[in-house]
DNA sequence: ATTTACATTAAAACAATTCTAAACTGTTGA
DNA sequence: TCAACAGTTTAGAATTGTTTTAATGTAAAT
């Protein structure tokens, strides 16, 4: 697969250029079959063992955050030391498995879609989120 | 008003000693009429400028801990470099302003109560929270 | 009063993220 | 084609919110 003139092309489009280390991390995230959830720290990983590739902590950065501008990537809201992205991009909600950590699609078959009656006086709804916090049965809530 | 008895008793009963500094903490956050969000650096300073008292961060931030994890606190889930708490422990939901970085309850009457069709095996639902983004209209997203 | 377990404290440590300033590289247009 | 410019990458330092440490202090039980 050649998927590098394609994502060439969407950077160029957007304004920023293609650069090699922008076009690598376009193949981690925009390649894979299915969607999925990354931290930073998981996406440096990524780039270092599969791709055995040293981008700059720095740039990967800077990359993430000129995507999620674009709207390349979507920002999940939890309160947690690190950042959650999610290259699904589409409105969804989310499980957080708290004894993991991990992050869990929820499908919109999986939940009404959210009817909000108020608004803020000049403001407009940027995003509405739902986040479903679950853990084992036999544990204290964090 | 001598609420102090009464947060004496209410830390008592928790298995937490009524020491001066979380008296004084009991009082910055259950006295108002209203309850509020806050952040750590919120709740540090107006405990310095309202009551000119010094606190240790470290005791503030143990302190919010030990109310989160008997129920007086909830923390709410939000991206940022920040940890926001609440007050208000019943059920409810959030707007965010990404102009101002404020928290606006949102009541049970602005929002229809989120409907749930699947769960994940094995665990329980410890939290639903859901958080409405919203910003000038004449401002890029964040 | 003495003891003991729990709390507070200042300071150090830590982890995620951002900043800095110098080197590098796409792109543009002569 | 190549020079020049603006945008990009980089390592490392700086910053920020939070947690840990280890010593000291204090509420409550004996």
């Amino acid at each position: 697969m050649n998927n590098i003139s394609i994502y060439t092309e969407k950077l160029r489009e957007s304004g920023l250029r293609p650069t090699r280390q922008r076009l690598k991390i376009c193949e981690v995230l925009f390649s894979p079959e299915k969607t999925f959830h990354f931290t930073i720290n998981d996406l440096t990983k990524i780039i270092e063992d599969k791709l055995s590739e040293k981008i700059s902590l720095a740039t990967v950065y800077n990359t993430i955050h000129a995507f999620k501008k674009k709207g390349y990537l979507k920002e999940i809201s939890i309160n947690s030391d690190k950042s959650y992205f999610d290259t699904n991009v589409t409105e969804h909600h989310h499980f957080f498995d708290e004894d993991t950590n991990e992050l869990i699609d929820c499908s919109n078959d999986d939940i009404d879609s959210v009817n909000i009656k108020k608004n803020i006086t000049g403001k407009k709804i940027k995003s509405v989120e739902v986040l479903i916090k679950v853990a084992s049965d036999n544990q204290n809530q964090k």
